[in-house]
DNA sequence: ACTATCGGGACCGCCCGTTAGT
DNA sequence: ACTAACGGGCGGTCCCGATAGT
């Protein structure tokens, strides 16, 4: 029963979980991968012998992030048959995200920033980002063509949702104890949606 | 007279100069002090003469632009006896940052990143932001009063708008020739004004 | 028959001729075993399997090489009644060497400087040289019987002959395109057995 | 007094002489930096404000010795009105380096051997190995013209001599006390002078 | 016979900050 | 006010070899 694969795959995750809070906690210049070696409980053999750099768990931290945000999307896109209503409850998700993952937030921070410096990271991020922008504009046209949203240019639209979201998290980062980040999405959807001037 | 001090003055610019420039392309912590030195055509001594050490001049660069942050409120704050024209009237002032210091944005990405780290920066750059959420609830609070706007919570609301104009600050550090990133922020605010649903 | 041993004779020999061409271009301290591995296929435990350590395949490639210079030694011992014809006759293997082994020449001089610095390897290399030496002396001595050559010191003359050959060789190394090699070695003794001093 | 460009000279000297010693003892790579350094009496600091590299100091370690050669064959150049008697004068310096500086011969080996891997340093040899051959030519061009050489190839017979003397030097370093090393190289001189073929 | 995994260690390069000197 | 020289130390990478497993 491949004790020997199963162990290789525990070491790896060992160290992924390691880096990914080492990153988050310290930042990734701030983080040695003589600590994460430490904190995973293996030696830097073990690191070298999984990832070609510490660079590469980095990237692999983020493609791992960025597969699991498409798959929420894609478990969302399914129940939309009210577009307004479905903008609603994904924001459900985000807010659980805010309690599950509280001490991971700031790597998405990381990734933000390493990308300005690193163009592999920098393509790796744009890709999933444009598909988000795809993703939400369309369902802004669905709403449109349903009749239960306003004739707005759904790609601006998409960005608009899309700068709530990642505002909502950057603010939250700052004040982690500030407000009821839970509600607030749902809160913030709310007013996107109805607006702010009176009718 | 006192050319002396000119001269001095003169190298202490030169360097926050050369580290803002230098923070912003490589970050922080990818920002060596030597660098600085040699970007301002200095020695490391005239460097440690005028600072006291690398995180002073970033809390330095990060104090200028919180001042600088507040003088534009300020600035604001004039003119709004309309409240959603006077909303739409700032987006003008974003844009123009989009462009006039677009080398130096990433910077911004540096202080958010440093002050989940460095309980210092931390408190120095949450102080500007709650005076800017405190700006736009009475903006909102204001509205209310004078009929323009629907009565939501004027809290969650600013956080709403801080959260465009953030998020789209981080979309353009991404992708920075994507789109007209001059426009985006009114076109933004006019979405958010007018809500998504149709009424 | 014996598919398994032959398999495993393959194996060796394909880790060794990964090993000289690896030392030959990256030199003994440049070559990591990682490399030579890759280099013929195999993992690290194939090679640790057939070779007790890094310095063991050195070792063997130096005796391989040792044992095949003893070789052509003895094959040109054969027909030399005319001494100087002889010595004029070898010069042809010399010229072969350096257009059919280029690749591999360079790890001469890791041979030579590992001796250096290694006793085992010094002792090694010493004998065969020193046969060599004799070797020649009794050419010389020959000749000088025989009433061809003048009456010259046998062991100083096979000396030089030897630094010519060896001399030769270091400068095709590092000129590998400057001159005519193959011919070079033959002018060469010519001009020794003519002497510069006009007559 | 300037007291602090002296110290500062000093220090490079002293790191020099410790690289040339530790190389010549334990090889380039078998050398590391702290080695040096420990050797000097200085701190890594230190030897990276003098060199740029640990190449780097091998190169100025290379040159330095190329310059002296230069050096060396300038000064043989002013008296050499009979030919002959200059080629056999100059062996007796070759025989004082032997016996001089024989801890650091090893070092021509490094040079040798790192030539074949590194473009830099093989494009820092060939030059002044080339004026060498240059020199020998024209030296036996003079011979000839004064009637005292044979009328043989000169740029061969410059290579045979420079042969030799590497040759020899490269025996020297197997074998330090076969043979009296000092008086070789004139012994040798005079046999290619003379030629082995009975006259 | 051969592989995959891993341990422990070393090395180069760099970096921050200090100090002697000008 | 500013320079050059330097100390001490860390960080990423790689490397040799051993071991557990197939």
């Amino acid at each position: 029963m491949t004790t020997q694969q199963q162990r290789s795959e525990e070491t790896k995750t060992h160290l992924l979980q390691a880096a990914e809070l080492s990153f988050a906690q310290q930042g990734y210049d701030g983080t040695s991968v003589a600590t994460i070696c430490r904190r995973a409980g293996v030696s830097k053999g073990a690191f070298y012998h999984h990832f070609e750099s510490k660079q590469a768990v980095f990237l692999e931290l983020l493609n791992r992030w960025l597969d699991n945000l498409d798959l929420q999307l894609e478990t969302m896109r399914i129940d939309t048959d009210d577009i307004p209503q479905g903008l609603l409850s994904m924001t459900g998700v985000v807010g659980e995200v805010f309690q599950t993952a509280a001490d991971q937030l700031p790597i998405y921070l990381e990734f933000w920033r390493q990308a300005t410096h690193d163009p592999q990271i920098l393509s790796a991020m744009i890709q999933p980002f444009h598909r988000y922008r795809v993703f939400f504009a369309q369902m802004i046209q669905d709403g449109v063509a349903e009749g239960t949203l306003e004739a707005v240019n759904p790609d601006s639209a998409a960005r608009v949702i899309i700068s709530v979201a990642v505002g909502l998290l950057l603010q939250g980062l700052l004040e982690p104890r500030s407000t009821d980040w839970e509600a607030l999405p749902h809160e913030s959807i709310q007013i996107l949606l109805g607006g702010l001037l009176k009718r």
